[in-house]
DNA sequence: TTGTAGGCGTTATCAA
DNA sequence: TTGATAACGCCTACAA
């Protein structure tokens, strides 16, 4: 840093300039150290329990407590420890403390799609809850492969996370057996099976399913359609879909398997597969929402008016559909709410704490825009 | 699980309709213990280095070796143990082993938003050079705001991971200076400061700016408009887009500011504004691809024909502006490649070889399509 | 309320 | 090439 020395404060439209691109000059040019953390001292900040119990006159085992139990510690005690916790910039060594006490401060979290808006919310939703506590999240993405989902499960023996959180619910035996066995609080979500590892809040797809049928029939179409996944939760909105449209009177006219969902093209080329079979659909449910803007763009492309010419409904709540025109209609969930009441009960049983009911249930909405 | 007991293969249709909702079971039902990890042994698997060293009649020390160094224990003994190791499904402790040998393999990646599909696509790619050698993403989310990230960065002093990426600079000095006193590889991208805490992998948001302007004078609109930040890297496109401007001869319209881009309506707000002004703008240059979208959702929704109307370039690279009719021209870069070298050159540091040169260009690419 | 003693599981160091 | 010893920093168990 040259011309500015300035810190504690945002930076000004001078100090992004500063950024402007120049020769490479690697490193720093000559500021003082100053008052940066843990040089408030005037030294480097201490890394061990004991050299803070020094300062403050007492055993380490003190400052243990008032660190992690302050209401064990005497009133004057305690705040002048913590002054000079605070004063020095000392920060607890996570390693010692997890490998005596056997408690880590990592939670695990697996999306199956790091790009998926709806798993980064629930993660986000759970971290706010996690966060405060001092447990950090630890993210990784399954990918929707099995492979994948089999080894990162695996590694989590060497991690050795205080507990574990999927965007999705495990169907692997084997893997359901090695979570079991790691011994800590196991969070599943997004779906409803009957029974979950350990503990679950989810909702169930096949109501999601039947919930399409449902609206299809209750605006008047008759001859459906569904665009998805045949596997997975893919597979549980199309079951849901199918006994709904069998109990409306509904048709379904096709079934279309996309079995790699990687981006809107998907959508449109499914859409364009499913209008050349000539099987004069009125409504189509898309079992997730970026099959549903692809299709949707497709049916505007080709000149169709929604609803009219054809009906379109996704499902995950995703923030484009909102903008897409006519705008889409589409089954979902609050995710960060999910996400948040499933930290909440991580942070239970990590405390200990049974939590009531390891099972809960969030409501499945229908957003009603302008695609039906 | 009930009806199926099958284990080590993928899921079937039937496994995945057992998922159906029904009664919540919270638990088990009696299976019996089988072959899960760990288990092959018949018993859990061991924790401990001594337990597989007595398996092996060696010393713990050599345990240690074969799996960290195995080049240095004889062949005999080093084909035992892993063998071993396989067998039990063993797993180092890595808490003990941070705590005695001062080294995490964690990797901390803080993204200023988890919503971008681009912010993603670089942690992915520095994942996918880490995660193969041992090392764990630890992601994190600043939101854009000063004070999350320097909460953020007090943090990293208790974490203690072994190397720190971020996706974005940090410009304020104090917390620069906490950086650089973790004495850790710390990797900043996004753009192309000349004096980078350690290491870089960039490029000139300036850059991009003029890119932008030269595209326009280039395609013969003359009157032309900025939206976007005035902080950050805002900030920077909007000087490279004057220069260029005022290079080519270009007539900057209107500058305007929009501080928090949180959806595409952000853009429609933006652009709907714009034009409200009445200033006969020919072309608007979009600071980021969220907005040049909502931009451009909103010019098609006032029936306005792109780009004879007006013509909508974005920054970015995102996926969505493909699909979105006409197709948005936008600027930005190969962010999957960027975290790949960032992964690369982070772990060069670990290992402790400097790597030859510690800031990195990528290239900055303008993608023509209907919008312009 | 505070302190003492000892060990969590691994690896650095030194010695053979 | 292998091993003995000790220490990383903290917290549990127990005692005062």
């Amino acid at each position: 840093m040259s011309e500015s020395s300035a810190a504690k404060r945002p930076p000004t439209i001078d100090d992004v300039l500063r950024l402007r691109a120049a020769e490479p000059v690697p490193s720093a040019d000559g500021d003082a150290a100053g008052d940066a953390t843990g040089d408030a001292a005037g030294g480097p900040a201490p890394t061990r329990i004991v050299e803070i119990a020094r300062l403050a006159g007492v055993s380490p085992i003190t400052v243990s407590r008032a660190l992690r139990q302050p209401e064990k510690v005497a009133e004057a005690k305690r705040r002048k420890i913590l002054e000079i916790v605070e004063r020095t910039g000392y920060a607890t060594n996570p390693h010692a403390r997890a490998l005596r006490s056997g408690q880590s401060n990592i939670v695990a979290a697996f999306v199956s799609n790091l790009q998926s808006q709806q798993f980064c919310l629930a993660v986000q939703g759970c971290g706010e809850v996690l966060e405060p506590q001092g447990y950090q999240l630890m993210i990784g993405q399954t990918s929707y492969s099995y492979a994948k989902e089999t080894t990162m499960i695996q590694s989590l023996r060497e991690m050795r996370p205080a507990a574990v959180m999927f965007t999705g619910v495990i169907e692997i035996e084997e893997n359901r057996r090695a979570l079991r066995a790691l011994g800590i609080p196991i969070m599943e979500t997004w779906a409803y099976p009957r029974d979950p590892i350990d503990m679950l809040v989810g909702f169930s797809n096949i109501d999601g399913g039947r919930l399409a049928a449902e609206h299809f029939a209750g605006r008047g179409y008759r001859r459906v359609a569904y665009i998805g996944r045949r596997s997975g939760r893919g597979a549980l909105r199309l079951t849901g879909f199918r006994e709904g449209a069998r109990a409306a009177g509904l048709d379904i006219a096709a079934e279309l398997s996309v079995d790699r969902v990687t981006s809107m093209v998907d959508g449109r080329r499914a859409l364009a597969e499913l209008l050349s079979r000539k099987a004069a659909v009125e409504a189509v449910f898309c079992a997730n929402d970026l099959l549903a803007t692809g299709a949707l763009l497709e049916a505007r492309r080709l000149g169709m008016r929604l609803p009219d010419d054809i009906a379109i409904l996704g499902f995950g709540h995703n923030d484009v559909a909102e903008e897409l025109p006519p705008g889409l209609t589409t089954i979902g969930i609050d995710s960060r709410d999910l996400g948040r009441q499933a930290g909440a009960m991580i942070l239970q049983r990590m405390r200990g704490d049974m939590p009531p009911e390891p099972i809960r249930a969030v409501e499945l909405t229908l957003t009603h825009r302008g695609s039906s």
